[in-house]
DNA sequence: AATATATGTTACGATAACTGTAACATATGG
DNA sequence: CCATATGTTACAGTTATCGTAACATATATT
């Protein structure tokens, strides 16, 4: 999964959760309700359980709670939580042996942007909380 | 090609004509320096011709010449001639029928969010020109 | 005018990524 | 003991990417 589509849908889920908190809540369920698959839903919520974002329990009448305030949730620990591979899919091609040292110079300069350009996006993550995002969603225009 | 890397290619080869100005240079020159595949490097620079960036002439001892100065081209305007999908691939997963308000409200809100991104990077590399670049991979550290 | 050279464009097979789903081990409440 | 849920792995179908080849078009050069 692209590490837009895992944000997305990981959001999905934590906003079932923050509107569903009285008991724990399924994959099955949160699946039907967002329409993101089961084993994925399960695969996301897991790393979100290692960061402390939510609290899963087994068996029976089982399922996950949010951990904490929404206020206190924010997008870019979600990113960091699910995302393995580094970056927004910025790529420059892998560099290939017996090239010209501008083209190695070149590739350095763009990892490097795009590098500088990811933090930016971290950061502006930083000040997104799942919070605003319920806000934001809730009002029809 | 990933817009990223077709970014890096498209200046890989700008870089080569910048200091190759005195003739036209071929695609077959400029990949065998870049390690860019000729073909590859035809499709972009044919799109950097149409905004000018390069004036292109056919038959024998044709090729590719820079048109402007290094420092009047910049990183948004070659961005802008080689993409033609939208966006650094911060794609959200297509909606689909039958989901909750929430989901196809939570799609927006991160299509609008990467549409934002997406600007605060055209406005970054409008600020970054082909000068700029020739100038940071030449200092060798 | 003929020819070699170069661009512009399309197509294609091979490789890799993504999608959706299933399957199953592990754990736990009733 | 068993139904239910998570955690994890695997797999086939689809889609995207990659590198390359091929060829039509155009134009200097001889």
């Amino acid at each position: 999964m692209p590490a837009s589509t895992k944000l997305s849908n990981s959001v999905k889920a934590l906003c079932f959760l923050a509107r569903n908190s009285s008991t724990p809540q399924s994959s099955a369920t949160i699946s039907s309700s967002t329409g993101v698959n089961a084993s994925k839903l399960r695969r996301l919520l897991a790393d979100l359980a290692e960061i402390g974002v939510v609290t899963t329990t087994k068996g029976a009448s089982g399922g996950y709670v949010l951990a904490r305030e929404p206020e206190n949730i924010h997008l870019q620990e979600i990113y960091c939580a699910i995302e393995d591979r580094k970056a927004f899919h910025l790529d420059v091609t892998s560099m290939t042996l017996g090239q010209s040292d501008d083209t190695s110079a070149i590739n350095h300069y763009f990892l490097d942007l795009f590098a500088e350009i990811q933090i930016e996006i971290e950061e502006k993550m930083r000040n997104l909380t799942l919070e605003s995002i319920l806000e934001r969603i809730s009002q029809k225009d």
